[in-house]
DNA sequence: CCAGACGTTGTT
DNA sequence: GTCTGG
DNA sequence: CCAGACGTTGTT
DNA sequence: GTCTGG
């Protein structure tokens, strides 16, 4: 699965995919809802070490032509939700079904996604001890998951009121590396496919769907390194508890 | 037709 | 045990 | 994912 | 919104 993840090195991501960064405006819904940014982010583009479910994190769109970096929300509310509730539930979608299910299978034909990361935790268990393990490339730099979005408002919402944007990780079956702690870690789009995967076409599922199959190349050089507690709480973004 | 679900993970 | 919040 | 809560009534 | 179950 992926239900944590790191994203430090945005910037480098930026300028590796000549990202434009969304205005301000256009995060306004992931930030409208609760809990909004986690505390002593100066800006939400900023580095982050404990990114969890529910929270807003950046994620790479085709806006106008352009791959564009902007904020949702983890955890996809598809747009008939009677409830944001529901996206707790759809953090993850499994990219061997999510053509079939109707919470997922229109966003994965016309509104894929890149989440910006450097890379993702898994927990073991020691006893009743959970020790995170922290999964990236040996030499750091960027990493993009494939995701999928929607937009929800509630149904009574005023006009004016600014949509949900929400996303879900598509995982599929672990890589080696990953296999001791987990059967499941995140879809994984190596560079060279991020154009593939954004495109703004309307595919069918056979478009794309090597880029979901499980892909040991793609992590390949990638390190398992146990990581410090502190990240089991994710109201912490640093071990320091600066914010 | 209407009513109700719509999902993944881990754990047992 | 199961659900909610982050 | 992990951590933490898990409830109702009446009153303000 | 769309599919499934009754």
């Amino acid at each position: 699965m992926c239900g944590r993840y790191t994203v430090t090195t945005q910037q480098d991501l930026i300028a590796e995919m000549d990202l434009v960064r969304a205005d301000d405006a256009s995060c306004a819904g992931a930030l409208a809802v609760a809990p909004g940014l986690p505390a002593g982010l100066t800006s939400w583009w900023a580095p982050r070490w404990n990114v969890a479910p529910t929270q807003p994190a950046p994620v790479v769109r085709t806006r106008a032509g352009r791959a564009t970096l902007g904020l949702l929300r983890w955890g996809l509310v598809p747009h008939w939700a009677d409830d944001l509730a529901i996206g707790v539930r759809h953090i993850n979608a499994r990219a061997e079904t999510a053509a079939g299910k109707p919470a997922f299978r229109d966003s994965l034909r016309r509104r894929r996604c890149l989440v910006a990361a450097d890379g993702f935790y898994e927990w073991r268990r020691d006893g009743k001890r959970r020790v995170p393990h922290w999964f990236g490339p040996g030499g750091g730099g960027p990493v993009t998951f494939a995701a999928i979005w929607d937009r929800w408002r509630r149904r009574d919402a005023p006009a004016g009121a600014p949509w949900v944007e929400s996303f879900a990780i598509l995982t599929t079956a672990a890589a080696p590396l990953v296999a001791p702690l987990h059967d499941r870690m995140p879809v994984v789009v190596a560079a060279a496919d991020r154009a593939r995967w954004l495109a703004a076409d309307d595919l069918p599922a056979e478009a794309v769907a090597d880029l979901l199959a499980p892909g040991a190349a793609v992590v390949a050089g990638w390190i398992d390194r146990e990581v410090e507690p502190w990240v089991n709480d994710a109201r912490r973004e640093r071990g320091d508890r600066a914010g």
